[in-house]
DNA sequence: CCCAGTATTTAATTAAATTACAAATAGGAA
DNA sequence: TTCCTATTTGTAATTTAATTAAATACTGGG
């Protein structure tokens, strides 16, 4: 645990004087990190020697102790901003621009993510006889990464980014497929009707795609596909991408990890099937 | 800039005793941030004011300013320590092990990037007539993916997974076209021989792939694939599949802002024109 | 209202960092 | 090479910061 949050933890169990330092310390721990024991003696309205005390009492060896942890923790609490690129930023600042929106995503999704719905997942695909993965429009190229993904697991995948052969799969469905839906807003008509046939096969529907969508009112089982993070700036909708694989990543490391050490010599031999295709 | 990296970049700049500091402070940089000036002085065997002056030519304003922001960059640092999943544990737990590796691939990807490099693919595509990208296997989709971000940018582009087809691409290619190719290992046969019948049409070449493998060799530009951070456990190597995506979430950026403002018009056009498949 | 115990302060001390100045070293011109 | 200048580094002194120790002021229970 951070120090700021032990911190503000620890502010019912501090002394009077202790919780005017702590009182002041909060209202600009950013400037704290600067300042001296007499010079925030004097704001918290204590006792120089109070603010060793303090120190201690929340565990830290000394003030300049206190100072360098709290600056760890305002550290990794401000790492995570994302800013949008404009005309005129250079190569080295978009770069740093567009990573640090992708890791603001993965902090994004952190949040997001609800295990119970991460286990029911997992748990259906495990125990499909066969997944089916549909995606659209942009949407496509993860249904296949995920059909890439979840087939050397040993279960039958296929990918389907053809809306004809995604109706005549899902009619094709029953209760041992998994249908596995990508739809980054939920509300194209075509994979609502898919997902209803899918349905009406008594196939589970797991949807990544928009929470509070129509799509996922017809789901067993809604993982968010981060859209209400969508930037407002045209330029790139990549992060939700990222959040996706994310997810899949997720959802294929649970299903492996389900298994057992087994899957471990069927990923061997998948890999070892591509040797000859490389030189060196 | 952190300052840790600046620390690093500066080295060359500084001076005798001020680079016996630096390297005093690299040896063991979590112990440098609850050190003294006598310490540390004794450390790099230089005197102490040499301490305080090594802080300002780092543009600190003391010596317990540098430590602070050094503990700053220290903790932006080990917070994306990734751990490998093990059996038995917990969808909550793995779901904070995938992402905080995700992540973590991302850090990676910021060290390892060139602007300049990048600077040079952006201005390679920028300037192509055609834009042909090539990927086979796990890339097939990244390929794809690739193709559906860049076609929006109003060049024409086209994604192959089939080796044929990419060699009959590769052949009608001309001076105009750049080839864009995704090959995590740079070592497959068949992609290796695609670049070189590319390459002898005078097409440009850009590959996403390991630097020092025959395909790095044929390309004109070459971009890390992060093969060096490939999973030791079989698990999912997905976190490379978050790095390449990063990678053409960047391109597109640069390209996006080397277009100008007239790029939002036609983004506008494109999202809108799936507004009719939309329910609600 | 007094006493024990805790909390807090004042004053003194110690530790840490910086400044001012002096010495040394390196680089360039005669 | 030799001398001069500019830069770098070290020594000693000083200032600033932080902590300790002792004294005082609270607070709640009898």
């Amino acid at each position: 645990m951070t120090i700021l949050t032990h911190l503000k933890k620890s502010l019912p169990s501090l002394s009077k004087a202790e919780f005017r330092i702590a009182e002041a310390i909060l209202i600009d721990p950013e400037a704290a990190v600067n300042i001296t024991t007499a010079r925030l003696a004097r704001l918290a309205e204590v006792s120089d020697p109070m603010i060793s005390r303090f120190c201690h009492t929340l565990g830290c060896s000394s003030f300049p102790d206190f100072k360098v942890q709290l600056a760890k923790s305002l550290a990794s609490n401000t790492f995570f901003i994302s800013e949008a690129v404009s005309p005129g930023d250079d190569a080295s600042l978009y770069i740093e621009k567009r990573i640090n929106a992708n890791q603001a995503a993965l902090e994004y999704l952190r949040g997001k993510l609800q295990p119970e719905v991460i286990e029911q997942a997992v748990q259906l695909l495990s125990q499909s006889k066969r997944i089916e993965i549909f995606g659209m429009g942009g949407s496509a190229a993860i249904a296949h990464d995920a059909q890439h993904k979840l087939f050397r697991l040993g279960i039958p995948t296929v990918a389907y980014e053809d809306h004809l052969m995604q109706r005549m799969s899902a009619a094709a469905a029953n209760e041992g497929t998994t249908v596995l839906l990508f739809s980054f807003t939920g509300r194209t008509q075509s994979m609502i009707e898919v997902a209803r046939i899918a349905k009406e096969s008594k196939a589970s529907l797991i949807a990544i795609t928009s929470p509070n969508s129509p799509l996922a009112a017809v789901a067993d089982v809604t993982i968010t596909s981060g859209d209400e993070l969508e930037d407002t700036t045209l330029y790139v909708p990549m992060t939700t991408r990222i959040i996706i694989l994310t997810i899949i990543d997720i959802l294929v490391t649970g299903m492996a990890l389900a298994q057992g050490p087994e899957i471990d010599v069927r990923l061997k031999r998948i890999k070892h099937s591509l040797d000859a295709t490389k030189v060196n």
